[in-house]
DNA sequence: TCTGGGGTCCTAGGACCC
DNA sequence: TCTGGGGTCCTAGGACCC
């Protein structure tokens, strides 16, 4: 019997996360900036309508902003991740058996799913999860995952709909594939699309109609699993165990280029020892360090991009020894004389802890390292990241963010929960909307102030 | 002035071995 | 003059995802 695959996204994610704890932006189009205020990562339905791109530079629509008053925020990645992690626990709770896919997806196996009818059980889902969370959501449910994203994608784009569409077993399956560009489909990129189109396949119907043995020879396999899954055979497995990673990375663009030596190695020995803090908290060792650094490529200055990567004596843990060979590996690429924009640290070749051969002469001072970055993990962990940080990476902190517009921690510091307002004058506005909260009719009246 | 960050998988080709 | 063939491992680069 063929999987039922139901693929659960929060709509313009990031911007209802925003909108949840301020209701004055209710029908208001918004917009979050990457890091740096950056570029433009999320926007809510009214800044879509007005033509704002993803993934545009704010610079570039700034007229736009100025002139329909669109709200900006800085991204809030603590506020955002919270609130992902309360829609993922509220999804588990109509279905155990789910993947989480990203922040704002997450696959699910309705396999064993007593319902006579889905599409009103996943209606039922999505009132609740709004209801709970204040997160709008759409579902997509389908035979593969593939399908699903494209259920999912018709569903949250079509009001129509009720936010869910069904494609299991719709005899009119064709018809959705017909209406969905063949760039719309999940695993085909704008390299594949470019040439897709040349063929004349320009839609997800054409696609799964596409001969096996030429998509093997111009997509690999992964092309023809794409395939595969829109003719409804499942090639994409459901992987409900987080994997652990096998790269790490840690890198940011600086807030302004520096052609600083120092800027640089203290960027390089705070990104090496975050990764390493990462990579420690999934219990993996690495076994190759690299570096790497960049001017930025917009400004017409002289460019430099270089990576080193060195393999390390022994996998490591510890933070003071990925420190020696990051400062190594930067020795060999920097350059004075230009303008560094971005540096980054990648930990690869991942190998569980346990897995480490131990060199016998030179284990007992790695042990002990490894023991002491731990110490500083859990240290960390209770009091706040980066209460204690490695002398390497300096305290002038050149490479902060610029975060000039970021929304307050509403949900994870108690410093900044919202405020019910109580004032007298309110207070029946108040207590009527408390009501509706608890009828869960609707959140986003709740009329408070953030103090 | 201002253009993100963090991942995965596949393949071709070179190095090396027998 | 004639210059194998098969296997494995590694890496760089290209494609994709959010």
């Amino acid at each position: 019997m063929a999987k039922i695959i139901a693929l659960a996204d929060c709509n313009n994610f990031y911007a209802s996360c925003e909108r949840v704890f301020n209701p004055k932006l209710k029908n208001k189009p918004i917009v979050v900036l990457s890091n740096n205020d950056g570029i433009i990562v999320a926007r809510s339905n009214e800044a879509k309508a007005l033509g704002i791109k993803m993934g545009s530079p704010l610079f570039k629509v700034q007229d736009i902003v100025r002139q329909h008053k669109v709200f900006v925020f800085s991204s809030n990645y603590t506020l955002y991740g919270d609130m992902s992690h309360r829609v993922m626990t509220a999804l588990e709770h109509f279905c155990p058996d789910v993947e989480i896919y990203s922040v704002d997806e997450c696959f699910m196996n309705f396999d064993g799913i007593e319902s006579n009818n889905l599409t009103a059980y996943c209606k039922n889902i999505r009132t609740n999860i709004k209801q709970w969370t204040g997160i709008p959501i759409s579902i997509g449910i389908a035979k593969t995952k593939t399908l699903a994203k494209i259920a999912n994608r018709y569903a949250k784009k079509n009001p129509s709909t009720g936010g869910v569409l069904n494609l299991f077993e719709a005899d009119d399956l064709d018809v959705y594939l017909k209406a969905t560009a063949v760039e719309d489909v999940w695993g085909v990129g704008p390299a594949y699309t470019k040439f897709l189109k040349r063929y004349n396949v320009l839609t997800a119907f054409d696609l799964k109609n596409a001969n096996n043995k030429w998509i093997k020879k111009r997509m690999t396999v992964m092309g023809l699993r794409t395939v595969y899954e829109l003719r409804g055979t499942p090639c994409i497995s459901l992987e409900t165990a987080p994997a652990s990673k096998k790269s790490i990375v840690s890198s940011r663009s600086f807030g302004r280029s520096t052609p600083s030596r120092k800027d640089v190695e203290e960027g390089i020995a705070l990104f090496t020892s975050r990764a390493a803090e990462k990579m420690r908290s999934q219990k993996s060792a690495a076994a190759y360090i690299t570096v790497f650094l960049r001017t930025n490529p917009f400004k017409e200055v002289p460019q430099y991009h270089n990576g080193c990567m060195v393999r390390l004596p022994v996998p490591t843990q510890a933070t003071p020894e990925l420190l020696k060979f990051a400062k190594r590996a930067l020795d060999q690429i920097f350059r004075d004389g230009f303008l560094y924009n971005k540096v980054g640290v990648m930990l690869s070749g991942l190998m569980p802890e346990r897995k480490v051969q131990l060199d016998f002469f030179d284990a007992e001072q790695r042990q002990r390292q490894t023991e002491i970055s731990k110490v500083v993990d859990q240290i960390n962990d209770t009091y706040g990241s980066e209460t204690v940080t490695y002398a390497a990476s300096g305290v002038r902190r050149r490479w902060a963010m610029r975060r000039d517009l970021k929304s307050p921690h509403y949900t994870t510091s108690w410093d900044e929960l919202p405020v019910v307002s109580a004032g007298l004058e309110d207070r029946e506005q108040s207590t009527l909307d408390m009501e509706h909260l608890i009828n869960g009719e609707d959140l986003d009246v709740i009329n408070f102030e953030i103090l």
